[in-house]
DNA sequence: GTCTATAGTAGGATAGAC
DNA sequence: GTCTATCCTACTATAGAC
C-alpha cells in the first residue's frame, strides 16, 4: 500500500514526462541529459528516479505519449456517411496530430532515433502498421461504396494508394520541420487536389 | 609545405569519413563516440585529430558527403527530349540516392538530427532548397512543352505539385527505413501511376 | 603523421538525511 | 517522496615519444 494516492503518482509522472518532452524538443531524445530534464521539471534527481527507473524509460514513455493514437481519428472518419474522400484523410490526421503534439518536428526526431534504438523502432513501427491497416480498410471501403468496386479489386487499389497517403503525412512533417517558408494550407490543398480519389 | 602529398591527405580523410559513416549508421551522428570512429577506422586518436579538428567537424563533413548532389541527376533529366513526366522523377532521384548512400535510413537519421543541430539543419535546408528549385523549374518547363501552358500558369502548377514529388521521395526513405515489408518497386509504381502529369 | 597514455569534464545513477 | 551530495564510468581532446 503506497502512502500517496495513485492519482498523485500519475500526476507526477505526467509532470515529469511533459518537462522531459520540452527538453527533448530542444536537443533530441538521446542527446538530452538527465540534468536538463531535472532542471526543466523543477524537481531533483532523486524525485525523478523515484518515478522512472532510468533515462531510457523516460524516453520510451515520452515517445509513446507523442505518437499517441491517431487511430481514433480514423475511426471517427470511418463512421461518417457519406465517407470523406481519401485525399482529405491527411488533413484529418495532421489536424489531430498538431492538436496533440504541437510542433511536429519532434516526430521527425523520433523517426530518426528509431533507426538506431530498437525500442523506439518497435514503437514507431507499431503505430505505422496500425495506421496503415486502418487506412487501407478505410480506402477499400471508400472505393466499394463510391464506385461499386468489388472487394478484391478495392483492396488492391487501397494497397496501391495508401503508401502515398502516408507519404503525404510524412512529407508534411518533414517539410514543416525543415523549410522556413512551408505553407501548410497550400500543401494540404495540393494533397487534396492531386492525390487519387 | 607539407611533407606528404595532397593526395595522401585527401585519401586519409576519405578513409576516416567512410569509417565514421559506417559507425554513424549504427548509432546516429551525435551518439557515436570518437572511440567507435577510431576503432572502425583502425587508426588512433592522434591520427584522426591530425585530419579533423573535432568530432563535430567529422559529423558535418560526413553529412555533407551523404547529401551529396542529387542536383546532377535533375540536370541530366532536364536535358532529355522528350522530357520525362514529373511522376517519374522520384524514381530517378531515388536511384541516384541509393547508388550513392546505399541504405537510405542514414538520411532519416540526418533529418532527425538536423532539427536540433544548426549546422546540419543548414546543410539539409540548402539541399532541399536546391532540389525544390531545380524540380520546380523542371516541372514548369514540362507543362509548357507538353500542354502548351503559359509560363505563369505553368509556374503555379509546378509550385503546387513539387511538394508532393518531394514527399514521394521522403516517404520512400521513411517507409524503407521503418517498414520491414516495404516494397520499393510497388511504391515507385504507385507514384508513377497516381501523381499528376 | 601516427602512436600511447592521460588530462579534464560531463554523464547516469545511487546513498542517506529528512 | 524528495532532497543534496557524490560515486563511477565514459567521453572529447591533447601531450609527448617516435
Amino acid at each position: 500500500m503506497p502512502k500517496v494516492t495513485e492519482e498523485y503518482r500519475v500526476a507526477r509522472r505526467d509532470e515529469i514526462a511533459e518537462a522531459a518532452l520540452r527538453a527533448f524538443r530542444r536537443k533530441g531524445f538521446q542527446a538530452t541529459s538527465m540534468a536538463e530534464i531535472i532542471a526543466e521539471s523543477g524537481l531533483s534527481a532523486g524525485a525523478i528516479y523515484g518515478h522512472y527507473p532510468s533515462k531510457a524509460a523516460i524516453v520510451v514513455d515520452v515517445a509513446t505519449r507523442v505518437v499517441g493514437s491517431r487511430i481514433v481519428d480514423l475511426r471517427n472518419l470511418a463512421d461518417q456517411d457519406p465517407l470523406a474522400a481519401p485525399p482529405t484523410v491527411p488533413r484529418t490526421l495532421i489536424t489531430g496530430m498538431r492538436r496533440e503534439v504541437g510542433d511536429p518536428s519532434v516526430l521527425l526526431q523520433l523517426w530518426g532515433e528509431a533507426v538506431t534504438e530498437p525500442e523506439l523502432r518497435a514503437l514507431v513501427l507499431d503505430v505505422i502498421l496500425q495506421l496503415r491497416g486502418a487506412l487501407t480498410a478505410y480506402v477499400s471501403v471508400w472505393h466499394q461504396r463510391t464506385y461499386g468496386v468489388a472487394v478484391e479489386e478495392a483492396d488492391i487499389l487501397a494497397a496501391e494508394q495508401v503508401p502515398l497517403l502516408i507519404s503525404a503525412v510524412q512529407g508534411y512533417v518533414l517539410q514543416w520541420s525543415v523549410l522556413p517558408d512551408f505553407d501548410p494550407d497550400a500543401y494540404l490543398a495540393s494533397v487534396e487536389k492531386y492525390l487519387p480519389r
